[in-house]
DNA sequence: TATATCCTTGGCAATATTGCCAAATAAGAA
DNA sequence: TTCTTATTTGGCAATATTGCCAAGGATATA
């Protein structure tokens, strides 16, 4: 890796690190719907609302949301929503992983009843 | 988020954590053009072996990729290429961020220019 | 068997992330 | 201005991640 290569893959890795969190990865499909203000987010989310504001800050610092002032609250709406293409894979991932799951646990099987 | 939500988002956040580092990317990468031996992944990244072969078990344990014995080699493999679409939409987001941070410098420019 | 090669694991210190509380800030209402 | 509501920020302890070194397999070759 050169300089230039190690540049662009921290750039990468700086943005998936943002959506590496329950919550946060709660937050943009919840997004994905709608607009919402933190407290909404807050109350969806059972966390205190400093948290849920810190993890706000850390998508919006990634450019994954923006963020506008509406009198006292502060709406947060999801900026690139191929972010939710990004998840289908996640979850192609997931179902092959549970896949592989199976196929253990039936051979297990299948050499248990010999 | 009902316990189920919650266990869905820490699923899909544990495969997301996996991805999230700069090595491990380009590891996806790599893998994605051809399977490689750690050796030469190691000598790729420039790190040492037993780092590099961590970095290899986080993606092992995620599911993303599969490793198979050759000699005393150990040879990885993507197992899921749409991890690749993935990336495209995180470059999305990088030159989407680029973009914003063209503009504000071009508004101070004219600004500056009065 | 001995030896070399390739890889993984254990251990550990440095660093980063997380989530709560308390305090500060911002904006509208009284 | 003062009060109230909505959100952000500072601080801190608990926890997780990272990367190196050293030691431990596993497999091929002599």
């Amino acid at each position: 890796m050169n300089q230039n290569e190690v540049k662009l893959y921290e750039a990468r890795a700086n943005i998936i690190k943002a959506l590496a969190h329950p919550s946060r990865l709660y937050i943009v499909d919840m997004l994905n719907k709608q607009p919402r203000a933190v407290g909404e987010l807050t109350e969806m989310i059972g966390a205190d609302t400093s948290t849920v504001s810190k993890h706000l800050s850390v998508l919006k610092n990634a450019g994954i949301v923006v963020d506008e002032k509406r009198g006292t609250a502060v709406i947060y709406t999801l900026k690139c929503p191929c972010i939710l293409d990004f998840i289908g894979c996640i979850e192609e991932v997931i179902e092959s992983n549970t896949k592989t799951q199976v196929e253990i646990l039936s051979c297990c099987k299948t050499r248990a009843a010999r």
